[in-house]
DNA sequence: CTTCTTGTTACTGA
DNA sequence: ATCAGTAACAAGAA
């Protein structure tokens, strides 16, 4: 579920709950979403505190004050949720508890997400191995221009490919495109100038709006305070097949694209 | 029963 | 080397 604007909502949320807070215990319910040793894992939280939270592209990295990182990466369905007292979970996956009893429930329904303890040097090697963050300040219009040149690939394959830009998923990746009201599938190579433009005004103008409203919630999105988002309710094209678009009454299609549902106007993307 | 799902990676073939 | 398509991880909804 969670993409640039969820998992930014996620760490503004953890960040006013859980900084400095002193971590008692560690329970992992599934060794299997812990990398790399449960042993280590487990000894190098015990006693730390998060001191500040960072965030790249989907990617959640907690700075401890040991100086080594927390990595969540959510998956499908991860969740990231702080609760006092006992929460019932049903697909808690690691907890850990702090010294005032509150806690931090990793939750994760599909189990394609996972946490990482990492020290500085592989946080960083992590970190290089991703794209610029979709909001990161940098990110302008001539850096989308370079990064897109020698490339022939689809748009929207492009926008999924974490290592190019990062943050956009099968949701927004979408969204951006009917928004700048070119089709997904067009080749990179094909797009002018303006187009470009256009694609660029329109990452920035969708993530911007979510973070705003706090995310997409279709299933499983809650925020760290278990809250859903808002952005579901703006949705312009996202499994909005069979309903005529909201911009022009053109009839939206829903087809396959880099091994992802997708679904474009007919009539206004072009 | 089938098909679908907000992510990522490995693998195949072109 | 680059690109497109598929399966895999696993669980639940429709």
């Amino acid at each position: 579920m969670p993409e640039l604007p969820e998992v930014e909502t996620i760490r503004k949320g953890l960040s006013k709950l859980i900084l400095g807070k002193i971590i008692a215990r560690v329970e992992i319910l599934k060794p299997r979403l812990v990398k790399y040793d449960t042993n280590g894992f487990v000894n190098k939280l015990t006693g730390k505190s998060v001191a500040d939270i960072q965030r790249k592209g989907k990617v959640i990295f907690m700075r401890l004050s040991s100086g080594d990182f927390l990595i969540a990466r959510l998956g499908m369905t991860g969740q990231l949720v702080f609760g006092k007292g006992n929460i019932k979970e049903k697909h808690a996956r690691v907890i850990i508890g702090f010294k005032d009893t509150s806690r931090l429930v990793f939750n994760d329904t599909r189990e394609f997400g996972y946490l990482h303890l990492a020290d500085p040097q592989e946080k960083k090697r992590i970190e290089e191995k991703i794209g610029i963050d979709a909001l990161d300040p940098k990110f302008n219009y001539e850096y989308l221009k370079y990064i897109l040149r020698n490339r022939n690939g689809m748009i929207k394959a492009f926008f999924l490919d974490q290592k190019k830009i990062s943050g956009i998923g099968n949701i927004y990746a979408d969204e951006i495109c009917f928004d700048a009201k070119i089709r997904p599938n067009r080749k990179i190579q094909s797009l002018n100038d303006t187009e470009i433009k256009k694609l660029y005004n329109s990452i920035i103008r969708i993530l911007k709006l979510s973070v705003e409203k706090k995310g997409t919630t279709f299933s499983d999105y809650v925020d760290a305070s278990g809250n859903k988002g808002e952005f579901q309710h703006y949705l312009k094209i996202y499994k909005k097949e069979g309903k005529p678009c909201s911009r022009c009454g053109g009839f939206i299609k829903k087809t396959r694209l880099a091994g992802r549902s997708t679904r474009y106007c007919e009539s206004c993307q072009k």
